[in-house]
DNA sequence: GTCGTTGTTACTTC
DNA sequence: CGAAGTAACAACGA
C-alpha cells in the first residue's frame, strides 16, 4: 500500500513510457474504479506529463487529467502485448503505440479519477512533503498550530501530503519522538530533526525503489528494496537497533504502530 | 470462523 | 470549530 516513495518511483519509471504517447482507449473491468468528471473520455488525448502531489499521480493531458490514487492494494504494470495476467485487473489504458497501462487493485479501494481541473481533487491535500515549500518554519508553524497526536496529525494528509503509515513510524523513531506526541509540545530542536528525517527517509526509500511489505510493485512488477532497511516497522519484539530495548506495537487510529518506548518517550520521561 | 492490513472519507461524539 | 474514534469500502492470508 503505497505512499509517496512509492508512488514517486512509479511516477518516474512511467514518464519514460508514457510522454508523449496518446491514449487510444481505456477499458474498464470494475466500474467504480473509474471516475469520469469530464463530458467525455480522454480517448486521443496525448499525454504531456506526469506530476505527483502526495500519494496522487497525475497525467497531464492535452485538455485534461487523469488522476490516479492506489490506495491499499492499486499496481500499475506496463505491458508491451495483450500477454498478461487479468487477476484483479480493474481498468487497462490502451495506447496508440499497442503497449498498455493496466491497474491491478486487489482491495478495489484505488481510484482513476478523470477531471478538467485540479483543483476540487486536491481542495483537502497539503504541502508534498519532498516540495521545496516544505520548509522547517512552514513545519514548525503547522506543528505550533494544532494540538493533536503527531502520528495522527502527519497520517492526515491535508497537513503533509505523502506520508503513511510504514513511514510516519520510522520518522518518529529515527527523531525519538513519541508517536502520541502532541504537536504543540514538540521544541523547535525536535521539529527540526523531525523535519530534516522525513525528507531522508523518503528520498532514501525512493532511492531503494519503495518497500514491498505485501502488494507494492513497480511498473515492471519488481519488488522495492527498502523492506530491507526499516528501523521499526513490524520490528515488534525484537531490540532497538539504537539501544537495544524491546520494539513495542500499539494501536493509534485504528493503524499499526511500532516504537522504542526506550528512544520514544512519552512525555519526555524514560519507561 | 476471526483478525489484521502500507488509505481515505463520512459520521458521531466530545 | 478541532480532535478523536469508528465504520465503511473490499479482498486476502494467517
Ligand atoms: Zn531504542
Amino acid at each position: 500500500m503505497p505512499e509517496l516513495p512509492e508512488v514517486e518511483v512509479i511516477r518516474n519509471e512511467l514518464k519514460s513510457k508514457l510522454i508523449n504517447q496518446r491514449i487510444n482507449d481505456i477499458k474498464i473491468f470494475w466500474h467504480k474504479t473509474f471516475v469520469n468528471l469530464c463530458s467525455e473520455l480522454p480517448n486521443d488525448n496525448k499525454i504531456a506529463d506526469i506530476e505527483r502531489l502526495g500519494k496522487y499521480i497525475v497525467l497531464v493531458l492535452d485538455q485534461n487529467f487523469l488522476v490516479i490514487h492506489l490506495r491499499m492494494t492499486g499496481q500499475l504494470i506496463f505491458s508491451q502485448n495483450e500477454n498478461f495476467s487479468r487477476d484483479h485487473l480493474r481498468l487497462s489504458i490502451h495506447l496508440q503505440s499497442g503497449n498498455i497501462l493496466n491497474f491491478y487493485d486487489i482491495r478495489k479501494f484505488g481510484r482513476i479519477y478523470h477531471v478538467p481541473d485540479l483543483n476540487s481533487l486536491f481542495t483537502n491535500v497539503g504541502i508534498d512533503a519532498l516540495s521545496q515549500k516544505f520548509t522547517n518554519d512552514y513545519f514548525k508553524e503547522l506543528l505550533r498550530n494544532h494540538k493533536r497526536g503527531i502520528k495522527s496529525f502527519l497520517l492526515d494528509q491535508k497537513n503533509i501530503a505523502g506520508l503513511g503509515n510504514i513511514y510516519i513510524d520510522e520518522c518518529l523513531f529515527l527523531s525519538g519522538i513519541h508517536p502520541k506526541k502532541l504537536t504543540n509540545e514538540i521544541n523547535n530542536k525536535s521539529a527540526k530533526q523531525l523535519h530534516i528525517n522525513i525528507k531522508k527517509i523518503l528520498n532514501l526509500a525512493i532511492g531503494n525503489m519503495g518497500t514491498t511489505i505485501s502488494d507494492y510493485r513497480t511498473t515492471g512488477g519488481g519488488f522495492g528494496r527498502n523492506q530491507n532497511f526499516l528501523k521499526v516497522y513490524k520490528r515488534e519484539g525484537n531490540s532497538c537497533f539504537k539501544c537495544g530495548s524491546i520494539i513495542k506495537k500499539t494501536r493509534i487510529n485504528s493503524r499499526g504502530t511500532h516504537f522504542c518506548p526506550v528512544c520514544q518517550p512519552e512525555n519526555g520521561v524514560l519507561q
